[in-house]
DNA sequence: CGATGCGTGTTATAATGTATCGTTGCTTCT
DNA sequence: AGAAGCAACGATACATTATAACACGCATCG
């Protein structure tokens, strides 16, 4: 998102009858979860899905409102909270940033490909877990989250 | 840092003779590299030595004057990024936090062990660098920067 | 000597994230 | 139905983290 000025269009997010069709999994998921997926929730996960990308809190803040209106910081900070409890967002913490998340179902450790060009990131299933325990265990440590993020060019960034 | 009140006394960091060694090491390093070791950067470098664990922006700006007044925000930025281009010093995304590096000469890759509980970091070797790789290629990535950040539990803090 | 590059100091401001409090709307119990 | 308990919400204010912009000093190089 510096380097190069390539503009690629991005391979963009989900519109229409698939975007109702994603909403409904994370209603479901929820509902199975015994968690209440409510209008503030359920609206910032169709702006991440939208978007396809990851989004900053205050890009999500600036076009919540249906009506065009801006959303006050808590109520998109704890919405994307929410999102992230229930594994249906990730933060990325070397963008501040969050994504929806593209490996359906249940709640999972994730890890990314970031393009420092375009933007463009792929979640991908984190590497070597047994190894992150082995090291950890070394170390005396006992681990329960783990971010992986891998910054570089997208295939279209050359 | 949230959850237990355990308050362990953390390993420390470096004092006196140990930390002027440290710093000439730095010298020689920024020197080889044709890099300048300016007082800013040398005082931000000896703040994170001395404090042994990472320590946020602010917290060294509080207490970068040797006289006890605080500096100017870009300033410490401005150092730390030195720092951490240099590879004397790494930044930890998931805590806006600064740490000295650990591992001696070159600049690398880190990887590290975070105690939620005490604050305590440990800088391990990122492991499966390889796997890393592998995956990004099928991908069709191309890998600068890794970042990875391990959460959990320090021996102490059980 | 300019001219260029790099680092600094300073001011101001931008970007990101939380604390708190009163209200609302369920669910559960009586 | 009514009351109590709880989770989420909306709003205000505030805290934390980070950068932009510009003037200056001081080296290096033609
Ligand atoms: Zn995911
Ligand atoms: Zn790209
Ligand atoms: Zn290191
Ligand atoms: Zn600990």
């Amino acid at each position: 998102m510096a380097e190069c000025e390539h503009v690629h269009e991005g391979p963009a997010g989900l519109t229409g009858r698939d975007l109702n069709h994603a909403l409904s999994q994370a209603d479901d998921r929820c509902a199975r979860a015994g968690e209440r997926m409510t209008q503030p929730r359920r609206r910032a996960l169709a702006l991440l899905l939208e978007a396809g990308r990851p989004m900053k809190a205050y890009d999500l803040i600036d076009i919540f409102g249906e009506d065009g209106r801006a959303a006050k910081p808590p109520t998109v900070y704890r919405a994307l909270d929410f999102l992230s409890r229930q594994g249906l967002a990730h933060r990325i913490e070397s963008l501040n940033a969050y994504v929806a998340c593209e490996m359906g179902e249940r709640r999972h450790a994730a890890a990314f490909l970031i393009c420092d060009c375009c933007g463009a990131t792929e979640e991908i299933e984190p590497f070597a877990p047994e190894r992150v325990q082995a090291a950890a265990a070394d170390a005396g440590y006992l681990i329960d989250r783990v971010t992986i993020e891998a910054h570089g060019r997208c295939p279209a960034c050359l």
